[in-house]
RNA sequence: CGGGAAAUGGCUCAGCUUGGUAGAGCACCUGGUUUGGGACCAGGGGGUCGCAGGUUCGAAUCCUGUUUUCCCGACCA
């Protein structure tokens, strides 16, 4: 029995006619769709939505999916890193072992077995691995060891949009690695980035990998691959050589700024009605915004941060954070809290005599700058000629600044571009966040305990689908990339009533299904009809077999290009064998 | 979670202002003619106008509530 099935998969896997495939094409533009990869995909009969963030793949895309995930597979067994599938449905019980069940909570699609148990749908693994890792492995003669799955995962995003991009449910890869060191750590770390550039790049995705936030998670060097895309929902800096790119959320770049050296002047309160803004400041004291150094005051963690930057300057929350290693995101305090802490307005605020400030952190841009103007904690008055040290202290400097286009860049001082991108892959050296809270502890060589080290790396397998789409489509169709195609070949038979081409096609059909995926087209449509199907579909060749079958001609197209060539059958197999390389 | 918009046949939309027999194009079914970029002719099927309540002799249309979906932002990786 099962002898049978497999050969019916084999003949159906071998001639797949479009007669039989479920392609519902769309003419219009479905109302909901505003991403391009989205509109597409609905227009090509490749996905439909069961509900917000929820999708069926349906045939096309599921070609598509199982394509990249077996490309996946591979380049995971390259690197020695062995499969397996965690449950979906987990108890609430591990996530409050890490800690993690009031942070991620409204993420999570929660539910109540019969008993009243809490459980969840899995929305990321990293408490199930490391719990069943922790249990198993316990010396360091065991490490270092790697595990990947391929899974749906469910998070309850307040927005799910743009089609696959960012769902409620959507297909993961996510990996965790466990080692005894940290050297053993960089090395797997290193597999793992290699391996994900190759996956990228057999599945035809242009990618940044880029410095990112590892955010509260407690991770170190973590890397985030950007595709660039008109819809993405990041913002990545990058300079024109690739020397240097980053997430715009830790972007730096170089000050440029340099102030000349001058004389201290006397501090000088000085009457400022009305000045709200740094413009308006600028404005009325005829001073340059550089010379205003602008305050703002945080609570972060309970505490009251006064933040101190430059006036042509914009803090990066992100980099506040992480400098004071909040566990919190750093928020502006309110104008209620404004006038009980300060005792005056948002302009008002300042550094000198800032006892109300648990914390006074400077951005870079603040040091070595003279005489300048802050605010008097006294509604519509500020100091000029401020000076640092003498007037006001500050606790520590970093960078605290979002960097702006144009500015140079840390590593070659080449000028800052900023694109748009869609995140679809992170890996990041998580450390012992996990096996310290969950107790994943080995003994070391010296009979030490010690907690697991762990990696943590993750692609965005739908949504790089959608990647791929934004990269390789215009509003026509899609032009995938040959890997992860549905079909790398598309036979398009002209007239079904046409005996010649009839038996032209099915020959093709046949030669070409032998190495290669193949949709045959043999409805009985128009022409304008299958052509249409045709670019949305998006094969990588089209073979049209027409008008000339008589003197052995059929077209060629190429999905990358407009016009069609006209070509012998003889030549036919080499050319083909040729382009799908 | 804040702001905005929408919901009428499978799809795209009109009708709502000013209440009075639910419409168009595409898609679908039957027959015929067609076959190189989303055909044509003839006939046909399909909608309790998101749901609930209210006003009214009468509601797709006015009022109230509610649900769902999309967009912007916040959030999230």
């Amino acid at each position: 029995m099962i002898y049978i099935v497999s050969l019916l998969n084999d003949y159906l896997e071998e001639n797949m006619r479009q007669s039989i495939l479920f392609i519902p094409t769309l003419k219009e533009v479905p109302s909901d769709a505003v991403a391009k990869s989205h509109q597409l995909m609905l227009r090509g009969g490749y996905i439909r939505q069961v509900t917000a963030g929820v999708y069926a793949y349906l045939p096309l895309a599921y070609l598509v999916l199982r394509k990249a995930e077996k490309i996946i597979e591979e380049e995971m067994e390259n690197i020695n890193v062995p499969e397996m599938i965690m449950p979906h449905f987990l108890p609430a019980t591990l996530w409050e072992e890490s800690g993690r069940l009031p942070k991620y909570g409204p993420e999570m699609f929660r539910l109540k077995d019969r008993h009243g148990r809490e459980s969840l749908l899995g929305p990321t693994h990293e408490e199930t691995f490391t719990e069943i890792i922790g249990k198993n492995i316990k010396s360091y003669k065991q490490m270092p060891i790697a595990l990947y799955q391929i899974q749906t995962k469910f998070r309850d995003e307040n927005r799910p949009r743009f089609g696959l991009l960012r769902g409620r449910e959507f297909v993961m890869l996510d990996g965790y690695s466990f080692a005894a060191t940290r050297e053993q750590l960089d090395k797997q770390f290193d597999d793992q980035k290699h391996a994900y550039k190759k996956i990228f790049k057999r599945c035809g995705v242009e990618v940044y990998p880029v410095i990112a936030n590892s955010g509260t998670m407690g991770g170190k060097n973590s890397t985030e691959f950007q595709a660039p895309a008109a819809i993405g929902e990041d913002v990545i800096a990058t300079n024109e050589t690739g020397t240097y790119s980053a997430n715009l959320e830790m972007a730096r770049s170089i000050d440029t700024f340099s102030p000349e050296k001058e004389e201290l002047k006397p501090l000088e309160k000085v009457s400022t009605p009305d000045c709200a803004t740094i413009e308006q400041l600028s404005e009325f004291l005829h001073v340059p915004n550089t010379r205003i150094v602008k305050s703002i005051l945080y609570i972060v963690d309970d505490k009251k941060v006064l933040v101190l930057i430059r006036g042509d300057k914009q803090v990066n929350e992100v980099k506040l954070q992480n400098a004071l290693d909040a566990d919190s995101e750093p928020r502006v305090a309110t104008n209620e809290e404004l006038l009980s802490i300060v005792k005056a307005t948002k302009g008002g605020v300042g550094p000198v005599k800032a006892a109300y400030a648990d914390y006074i952190i400077a951005d870079e841009t603040v040091k070595g700058l003279y005489n300048v103007v802050v605010g008097a904690n006294e509604s519509d008055y500020q100091y000029i000629n401020a000076n640092i040290d003498r007037d006001f202290k500050v606790n520590e400097f970093a960078d605290l600044r979002t960097a702006n286009a144009g500015e140079p860049d840390p590593v070659d001082h080449l000028p800052l571009k900023f694109t748009t991108s869609i995140e679809v892959g992170h890996i990041f050296k998580l450390g012992t966040y996990y096996t310290n809270s969950m107790n994943a502890k080995f003994l070391d060589q010296n009979g030490k305990t010690q907690p697991i080290i762990m990696g943590s790396y993750g692609i965005g397998v739908t949504r790089m689908l959608s990647a791929i789409v934004e990269q390789h489509s215009t509003d026509n169709g899609i032009f995938w990339p040959k890997e992860v195609a549905p079909f790398e070949i598309h036979i398009i038979q002209m007239n079904m009533k046409n005996d010649e081409q009839t038996v032209v096609s099915k020959k093709l059909e046949e030669i070409f299904s032998d190495k290669y995926d193949v949709l045959y087209d043999d409805r009985n449509e128009r022409p304008g009809v299958k052509f249409n199907d045709a670019d949305l579909i998006g094969a990588p060749i089209r073979i049209i077999v027409g008008r000339r079958v008589s003197e052995q001609i059929v077209e060629v197209k190429k999905s990358t290009e407009q016009e069609s060539v006209e070509m012998s059958l003889d030549s036919l197999t080499e050319y083909i064998s040729k382009e799908l390389r």
